[in-house]
Order: structure tokens, then C-alpha cells, then sequence
RNA sequence: GCGGGCGUGGUGAAACUGGUAGACACGCCAGACUUAGGAUCUGGUGGCUUUGCCGUGAGAGUUCGAGUCUCUCCGUCCGCACCA
């Protein structure tokens, strides 16, 4: 113990407690400063493998470190689950809370295009900042175990893990459409398009063919759903992945392709289907513009131009342009046909930009009794619509509800279910067809043109092709370059590290040449939670003791706006990982929250370029730390969204005061019955309330607690103590200066978390409302739990319910123990 | 279009399985202390035509009793979206 820290250098209380005279008011900037140091020193947070121990895994998203600094919404999320480790460890756990940072990207690399200042640098600086805000607000990580990205001890396991995709198939090089944005100069996974924008610049994204590193996310899309059942996520969450991974169930079904005579041209057109069971309806097939077919039957087509234009048409368009379309467009396929197979009709081809080149098969048979966007193309191309669904009316738009079969052969009179059935039955059994599951789900494009993140550790070789480097040669570090420029041809800017990129193959020796591209930000955070359990491993990207005893994260939390992107990559990629048996468990995150976001006091975004971003610094100048974090937690439901307000910011700094104030009442007195009762009434609440993250109202228990004390002449030492530990998750300098102001020499916040009786929680007393007709009449003071006779009698008596017994007679008195009395006249 | 929320004082918001609507704060009003206060402290504060009545977006329903449950509608926010 680090006494005369303790003590503002006195050597002893005593001599300590004279100097509290001379105090005006509560020096916060004095005591929480102190209080840091004194932590840090002792090293109050860190944590170690104890297996005596039950252990407790916090998580909080790392931040990028950006040179504009922590704002106010960092903070939320972090004071929030804060609370809840400091908790954890008063009640005895093991608790692991850890930070890092998420230090590749790209604000960096622009910066550094600007000023000619390497990311390397404004990097370290911004995470010193960071680190210095974060140690500002008094959040009780393990420093020890911070970890940062872009940090070659760190990024030697993400490209090692690399290695372990593409050794088992998973990552893979492929030229496909993908999205590019102009702006960043940078190709997207579709998880960053959003309304078919950057998601980081909002630049409109245009398509573009471009070889890309891939990672087959899709093969893990039935189990990125199903095993939500077993995870603690909150609602919205989980519908949300699920709407994304987008599953449906259907068939894929052949029609072969004819000339106009019926004759076969030894093809058959494949398409995907929720319901095959509407085959009788079909009156066209579509194919998407991209569609193969086109290009390869060229020859057999009687108005090659018109489709041609069309095609080009198409490609032209961004996808936002296609979806904007409201009236369907399309070119039929002159010459050609294809035979329904199950009644050997032959129907039209057309190819229309409504149907998408990457989802399904890229070709739909069309049913437009039941689909109004086939039926809107039939309207327009004047095609025939067969209704084979009983109901609605198809003259005015598609019945897409269910119905029994009709004109439909051996399929009338069935039931959705038991048509989809015997429809696929009859697919297979004739062999053109079977059942068939289907994703939204795309693969993870997992290239960026771009300097500033991991190198993706492969070679190509003229001769052997994509090679993986040994992994010896790991961490393949990034060259230092000066020009950071990135351009329109889609070339990463290590292109122009040629000493770097010239190397040799590690099959054959001869002359290869490096992947220039890099690792989208993503990566390095689709693994961070594993390399904070042993964070100095120079072996292994983490021991498997280590995983063994922290993994799973029992409790994470982080933004709604990461839950297509890094919170559905990192589970794919912790059950790759769980595959290689290199992670313990199924699922990374046993339970997922979300707060909400923090808005300027106009109820706008906090934007640097609205000049309206609250910097902590500033309010902790003002306010300190404590109330800061207090009103963190106050300004709202935590899962909400909610509106910084300085006035409101001045409620907690009094609440704080108030604490400190209070100090002068505390005597040896002990507690009356009704102390007691509103004490444990007070523990149990704020227990309660930390659990399910109703933080503000936790602190209004508190606040209620604190006005109850203030009205006493003295109060109880016991009481005054609870009520330290009690806020010493919210406000842990201020608990931990009064705690040692009232005489203890350790650290409250490894004291124990007070137990609330519910019994001594009970008032003896209670008040019950007194209702005629359901109407309040009045109240009256009863004992709990007293007899119902001995209450009505009571209630009846009040005046007001005795005026209006003298004219009626009472039907019927519900009695609500320790509740309310209802007369029903 | 599909999926998920939300709607309560001047403001942020409370309200457990239906049981005293507005806890706790902010603001405002009054008072105290002050040369002074945008400091601090104390008290008050949903509305109204005040024996009482009305009040949780609107309307209906269930119930002794509805902010809470059911239905219809309106408004608003978010996610996905020509996904076959």
C-alpha cells in the first residue's frame, strides 16, 4: 500500500485529516488524478489465470484511434460494461476487461497522403492520445494486455490465420463484379455498401470486375443462423443477421432450351425457386443480363443487336440505379425457348435487369399470377398470366398469398406445403430438378487496394501459381514507402515497393511476385477477443489454456452498425477457427448488447465537420471523471439513443458534491428499521438494474438513497459505506476517496459487492390505494400483509368512500394484498 | 414491400408478472444566504372552468381496474430490399 499517496503525502490519517478543514468543496481534479496514479501503481486492474477463481470476460469494441480523439460515445459503451466488470470483480469473479486498439485503416493512410506523415506514426500518437483519455476517465482495463493491430507481433497471427483459410480451402482468388469505390479508391465487401454507398465516404459505388482474395463465408451461412439459438444476443441482433444471411428454402429446376420448333439445343436453363409448385403458372423465363447463356448461344439468337445494347445498358447501371427502376425492362430471346417440364410447354426467354446475376442461378421462370414483379413485366411485355393459386383477383395485381392448387395437373387441391413437396418429388423422381437452400449471403471480398493494412501473405508464381509464404517468414511486415497514393487503375500502393514486391516462389524458386493488396480493416478484428487472453505469446496466437479458461466473452457490447460486419465476421471466423481446433467453444460471444448512440444537443450527429463533437477532455476539466461517467449512464436508456446536454450534466456534478458533503453526517450511529429498509431496498435495485443495463435508473436508486441520508441529522457509517460501494462502479475516485476518508486503508474497488436482504427491504407499513369503480378515492396506511377484512374496513372508513356508500351498497371489493382496494358499486 | 422498434409533463425520462401515472433529474417559480451570482441551500412545480374533472399518439375492445393486453388507424425511427 502506498501510503503517503493515500494520504496526499501526510505521513499519517491523522495528520491527513487536518487538511480536510481547510477544504472549500470536493477537489475532484485532485482526487481522481490521485486516485488513477494509485491504481496504476498497485496495478489494481490487472488480471492473471486463476482457476480457484470463476472468471468473467468483458468486452467492449476497440476503437480505431483516430486523430480527432475519444468523443462522448466511445464512453458509453465502455463506462457501461466498466460497471458491470467492477461489479463483477466486488462479487468475486476473475474479470478479464480488456483494450486495444483497431489501428489499421484508412483515415491514416489519407492523412498520410495529405501531410506526407507515415501511418505509422500519426497511428502511435493517436493511441497514446487515446490511451491517455482513456486512463482520464478511470475505466478499469488491464493495461498490460493492450493490444494494437497494426502491430507486427499481432499481424503475424492474422496473416497466419490467412494461411490456415487458404490451406483449407477457404480463402480463394477470384475475378468477379465487385463493388468499387471511386472515392477511397477501394473495392468493398458488400457488408460495407449500404443503400449502394460507401459505407465510409458515401460515395456512390459502380461495379467492377477485379481479381479479389475471397473468404468463404457463405459455407459457414446454416450455422451463422442456427447457432444464434444457443447465444445470448439481443433480439435485434439476431434478426438482423438472420435477414442478412437472408436463407431461403426452394428447388432448382432445368427447362431445357429449344429452338422456336421445339427442338432441343442440347441445354438446359437452371433456376432457383421458392416455389416450385407454381410450374403450371409459368408464362416466361427471365435471365439475368450477365446471365452465361448470352454470350454463348450468341449465335442462336434472331435480334443479336437489340440484346446486345441492352446488355451493355445494364452493365452501365449501378445497382442503386437498377432497384430504382419502377417500371421493368427487358429484350426477349428471339429464336430460342424453353420447355416447362412439367407440361412440356414451350414459353418465352427474355433477359431484364430485375433479376441479379448473383443470387440463385441468375434465371427465374416467371410466374406472374403470383409474383407481382413478374406480373408488372408481363403488363409490360403483354404476356399471358395463368393463375394456378385459388384467390384474389389477378386481374387487378399477383395473389401472392397462399391458396390451393388449381390448373395445375396432379398439384390441384394441395396446400402450399404439401404442393412444394410433391412438386419437388416429382422433379426428381423425372430428374430435372431437387430442393435447394439459398443465401443473401455473398462471399467476403477480402482485398483492399490500399497501404496501410496487413500484407496478405501470398506469391504468384508464373509456374505454380498462388503460393502461401512459409509461415517462417511471418510476420511479412509492410515495406516503408513514401507515396501513399492510391489510384483509379484499382493498384494497391505497395505496388510501387518493387524490392519488396520482386521475390522469390516458395515451390520453385523462381522469379515471383508479391500480393500487393492488403487485408481489409476487418480482419485484424475478427480475432482481437482471443489475443487479449495471453496477449505476449510469441508461439501461439494465444495459449490454449489461456482460451481454455477466458473464452467464451461472456458479455460483449458494441454498436448496432457493426452487426453485418465485424460481429458476423468474427463469428465466422471464430468457427473456422473452432474447425481447426484451435478455439475451445462454438460460438465467440455468449451474450451481445447494444447501446445506443449519443447525439449533439441539437439532435444531430456529432460530426467534426458540424463542429458540434463534445470531447471528454473537456468535460472532465469541468466536471471530472466521475460525473462524467455518471451522466453517461443517467442521460438515458442506455440502449437508446440519446441527446447530450450540458444542463443536464450539472444534475450528476451536484449528486457527486452531494456524496461528498454528506461525509460531515457520518457518525458511529447505528440504523433505525427504516434505514435499514431503505439501505437494502437500495442494493437490491442497483444489482438488479447494473444487470440489465438500466444504468439510469440505477443511478436514480442512488440519487433517492442519497436524498434519503441528506434528511437525516447523522448518518449511520454503515449506511455512508454501502452507499460507496454501491457507487463505485459509477464514480470510483469519489468512493474510493471517501473510503479512505472514513478510515480504510484498501481499495474499495476490490472490496466486496454488499448483499440486499429482501426481507429488511420490506417497509412495515404500506400504503394502499383505496378505488371505487376503479376510480382513486383515496389511501390509507396499512400494516403489510394485513388481513383483508381488517383493510376494507379501513378503506371504508376513509371519507370520501363512506359518502358514497351511504347512497349504494357495495357489489363487489377486490383486494390486492399491500396494494389497492377497488369498491364496485 | 419485408423485418424490428418507438409514441408518457416545458425537457431527459420512470412505472415489477395489468394494480396510487410522471420516480430520479433538468428547467422553471418562490424564498434563504449574499456587494453580486449563470454558485450554494430550502420549498413548490401534469393540465383545467378545482365539492371536482381530465390526462400516457387517435379510436374501439377485454377487465373491478389498461401507459401496460387485443384489434384498427395515424405518426416516427432503424435494418434489409427487384433475393425469385
Amino acid at each position: 500500500m502506498v501510503e503517503n499517496a493515500r494520504y496526499n503525502g501526510k505521513e499519517t490519517f491523522e495528520e491527513w485529516k487536518k487538511d480536510w478543514d481547510l477544504e472549500e468543496r470536493y477537489n475532484f481534479r485532485a482526487v481522481e488524478s490521485k486516485w488513477q496514479k494509485i491504481w496504476e501503481d498497485e496495478k489494481a486492474y490487472k488480471v492473471e489465470i486463476d482457476p480457484n477463481k470463476e472468471k468473467f470476460y468483458a468486452l467492449v469494441e476497440f476503437p480505431y484511434p483516430s486523430g480527432a480523439g475519444l468523443h462522448v460515445g466511445h464512453p458509453r459503451s465502455y463506462t457501461a460494461l466498466d460497471v458491470i466488470a467492477r461489479k463483477k470483480r466486488m462479487e468475486g469473479y476473475n474479470v478479464l476487461y480488456p483494450m486495444g486498439f483497431d489501428a489499421f485503416g484508412l483515415p491514416a493512410e489519407n492523412y498520410a497522403v495529405k501531410t506526407g506523415i507515415h501511418p505509422a506514426i500519426s497511428t502511435k500518437a493517436n493511441i497514446e492520445n487515446f490511451t491517455r483519455q482513456m486512463k482520464s476517465i478511470g475505466f478499469s482495463f488491464d493495461w498490460d494486455r493492450c493490444i494494437s493491430t497494426c502491430d507486427p507481433e499481432y499481424y503475424k497471427w492474422t496473416q497466419w490465420m490467412f494461411l490456415k483459410f487458404f490451406e483449407k480451402g477457404l480463402a480463394y482468388k477470384a475475378k468477379i463484379a465487385i463493388n468499387w469505390c471511386p472515392s477511397c479508391k477501394v473495392g468493398l465487401a458488400n457488408e460495407e455498401v449500404v443503400d449502394g454507398h460507401c459505407e465510409r465516404c458515401g460515395a456512390e459505388v459502380v461495379r467492377r470486375d477485379k481479381e479479389q482474395w475471397m473468404l468463404a463465408i457463405t459455407k459457414y451461412a446454416d450455422r451463422l443462423i442456427d447457432d444464434l439459438k444457443d447465444v445470448d444476443f439481443i433480439d435485434r441482433v439476431k434478426s438482423q443477421q438472420i435477414n442478412w444471411i437472408g436463407r431461403s428454402h426452394g428447388a432448382e429446376l432445368d427447362f431445357e432450351l429449344t429452338d422456336n420448333n421445339g427442338v432441343s439445343l442440347g441445354r438446359k436453363l437452371r433456376v432457383y425457386t421458392t416455389r416450385p409448385d407454381t410450374a403450371f403458372g409459368v408464362t416466361y423465363m427471365v435471365m439475368a443480363p450477365e446471365h452465361q447463356y448470352v454470350k454463348e448461344l450468341a449465335d442462336k439468337f434472331d435480334n443479336w443487336q437489340e440484346i446486345v445494347s441492352y446488355v451493355a445498358e445494364a452493365a452501365k447501371k449501378s445497382d442503386l440505379q437498377r432497384t430504382a427502376n419502377d417500371s421493368k425492362t427487358g429484350v426477349e430471346l428471339l429464336g430460342i425457348k424453353a420447355k416447362n417440364p412439367f407440361n412440356g410447354n414451350l414459353i418465352p426467354i427474355f433477359i431484364s435487369d430485375y433479376v441479379l446475376t448473383g443470387y440463385g442461378t441468375g434465371a427465374i421462370m416467371a410466374v406472374p399470377a403470383h409474383d407481382q414483379r413478374d406480373y408488372d413485366f408481363a403488363k409490360v411485355f403483354n404476356l399471358p398470366i395463368i393463375q394456378v393459386l385459388d384467390g384474389g383477383d389477378i386481374s387487378e395485381k399477383a395473389f401472392e398469398e397462399d391458396g390451393p392448387h388449381i390448373n395445375s395437373d396432379f398439384l390441384d387441391g394441395l396446400g402450399k406445403d404439401d404442393g412444394i413437396k410433391a412438386a419437388i418429388d416429382f422433379a426428381r423422381e423425372n430428374g430435372f430438378g431437387e430442393a435447394k437452400v439459398n443465401f443473401k449471403l455473398r462471399d467476403w471480398v477480402f482485398s483492399r487496394q490500399r497501404y496501410w493494412g496487413e500484407p496478405i501473405p501470398m506469391v504468384y508464381c508464373e509456374k505454380c501459381g498462388w503460393q502461401p509464404i512459409p509461415e517462417s517468414e511471418l510476420p511479412l511486415k509492410l515495406p516503408e514507402i513514401s507515396d501513399f497514393q492510391p489510384n483509379d487503375n484499382g493498384d494497391s500502393p505497395l505496388a510501387k515497393a518493387t524490392e519488396w514486391v520482386n521475390t522469390t516462389c516458395p515451390k520453385c524458386g523462381g522469379h515471383a511476385r508479391r500480393e500487393t493488396d492488403v487485408m481489409p480493416n476487418w480482419a485484424g478484428s475478427s480475432w482481437y477477443f482471443l489475443r487479449y487472453c495471453d496477449p505476449h505469446n510469441d508461439k501461439e496466437f494465444a495459449s490454449k489454456e489461456a482460451l481454455d479458461y477466458w473464452m467464451n466473452v461472456d458479455w460483449y457490447n458494441g454498436g448496432m452498425e457493426h452487426t453485418t460486419l465485424h460481429l458476423l465476421y468474427s463469428r465466422f471466423w471464430y468457427k473456422f477457427l473452432y474447425d481447426c481446433g484451435l478455439v475451445p467453444t462454438k460460438e465467440p460471444y455468449q451474450k451481445r448488447t447494444s447501446h445506443g448512440m449519443i447525439l449533439a444537443e441539437n439532435g444531430e450527429k456529432m460530426s467534426k465537420s458540424r463542429g458540434n463533437v463534445v470531447n471528454p477532455d473537456d468535460v472532465i476539466d469541468a466536471y471530472g471523471a466521475d460525473a462524467f461517467r455518471l451522466y453517461e449512464m443517467f442521460i438515458g436508456p442506455f440502449d437508446q439513443t440519446a441527446m447530450w446536454s450540458e444542463e443536464s450534466l450539472n444534475g450528476v456534478y451536484r449528486f457527486v458534491n452531494k456524496i461528498f458533503s454528506l461525509f460531515g453526517k457520518v457518525t458511529k450511529a447505528s440504523p433505525s428499521a427504516k434505514d435499514l429498509q431503505v439501505m437494502h431496498k437500495c442494493i437490491i435495485e442497483v444489482s438488479e438494474r447494473i444487470e440489465q443495463m438500466k444504468f439510469n435508473t440505477a443511478v436514480s436508486s442512488l440519487m433517492t438513497y442519497v436524498n434519503y441520508m441528506a434528511g437525516l441529522p447523522e448518518i449511520p457509517e454503515e449506511m455512508y459505506a454501502v452507499l460507496l460501494k454501491l457507487i463505485a462502479p459509477f464514480a470510483p475516485h469519489i468512493a474510493e476517496e471517501m473510503w479512505a476518508r472514513t478510515g480504510n486503508d484498501t481499495l474499495i474497488v476490490k472490496e466486496s459487492w454488499p448483499k440486499g436482504n429482501p426481507e429488511l427491504a420490506k417497509d412495515n407499513t404500506v400504503t394502499v390505494a383505496v378505488q371505487i369503480n376503479g376510480k382513486m378515492r383515496g389511501t390509507i396506511e396499512v400494516e403489510r400483509d394485513c388481513d383483508n377484512d381488517k383493510v376494507i374496513a379501513t378503506a371504508k372508513s376513509l371519507e370520501n368512500v363512506a359518502k358514497q356508500l351511504a347512497t349504494a351498497e357495495p357489489k363487489k371489493i377486490i383486494v390486492v394484498p399491500n396494494r389497492i382496494v377497488n369498491i364496485v358499486l
